[in-house]
DNA sequence: ATAATATCATTGCGAGTGCAACGAAAGTCA
DNA sequence: TGACTTTCGTTGCACTCGCAATGATATTAT
């Protein structure tokens, strides 16, 4: 018999939670004003980062399945927040772009995400801060050496 | 136009990205071998602590939907980890407890969940353990004063 | 050039999820 | 006691997701 195991003092449990809570509290902003998903968001901002790009750029930027990506792709275009169309050099791609909706959209919910992280930045001393950013390095290297662990960005690449 | 922002360096994301990162590295061992979903597991790991419990307990203490726990206790009742009987003083709670197959199982699965744990957290220092806690129980503590936040624990209580 | 292979995006399918509604069982209060 | 309210667990519904299979296009090798 294994002992008593204590879920709230597990390390990946605890990362599981703060992650859901922080992102409920994101999506509390940008989904009820404009009832966008947590995919959503995320195609719609790496649009704005990379202004054109493929179902596979975003999948490999934003770390969602593809087939997740494709779909909220096509949502976001019967919402006339983004635009496709074939590649022009490779027909095989689809050039991927916001709309001036998507982009005004974007301009109106990305400032109070910014504020969420600020919110939850503030108060920490740099030291703090960059103790953080280390630690999550820290996982993240450990994973890499990890060969039952998915590699650090997208499934391939 | 806002500013271009990258989602890499955004906090949440960061968050998200690690969790789901660690999240599935730990499935990886538990899912495989004993077909268990994240929801099951915490279950599973949660009747071991507290020996017998309700369905809202669980809900509480592993924070998840109670309707996801109500499916999940099903499942591993259909799957022969977990055996429910109405409540005894109180006929609207069920009282839910492992069998031995789910012990068993539990106990097979546990020792390589704390492994991975142990891994992440090897090679960290004290002060890095202290402070990474620290920025996590920060975290919380912002999100516990925003009031479009979700408390802490569970929707109520 | 042509056949074999690889890459890209979409879709069918089964399964899981959140939300709201519901029924059953306490609890409350006059 | 009896009406009203609250708590607990389940379920219907619509939706989303992951996975594998598919079709289309490019690339590579013979």
């Amino acid at each position: 018999m294994t002992r008593r195991f204590d879920l709230a003092r597990f390390l990946p449990y605890q990362l599981a939670y703060i992650s859901e809570r922080v992102s409920q509290r994101l999506a509390a902003d940008y989904g009820r004003s404009h009832g966008l998903s947590v995919a959503e968001w995320r195609v719609l901002v790496n649009l704005q980062y990379l202004g054109t790009a493929s179902v596979r750029d975003i999948q490999v930027y934003t770390n969602l399945e593809k087939s997740r990506v494709s779909r909220a792709v096509t949502r976001m275009e019967s919402a006339g927040f983004v635009a496709k169309r074939t590649g022009a050099k490779d027909a095989r791609l689809v050039e991927i772009g916001l709309t001036r909706k998507g982009a005004e959209t974007l301009d109106a919910i990305l400032p109070s995400a910014v504020k969420v992280e600020q919110r939850l930045l503030a108060g920490l001393t740099p030291s703090q801060r960059a103790c953080f950013a280390e630690v999550m390095e820290h996982f993240h290297r450990i994973l890499d050496d990890d060969p039952d662990a998915k590699p650090r960005y997208g499934e391939n690449r």
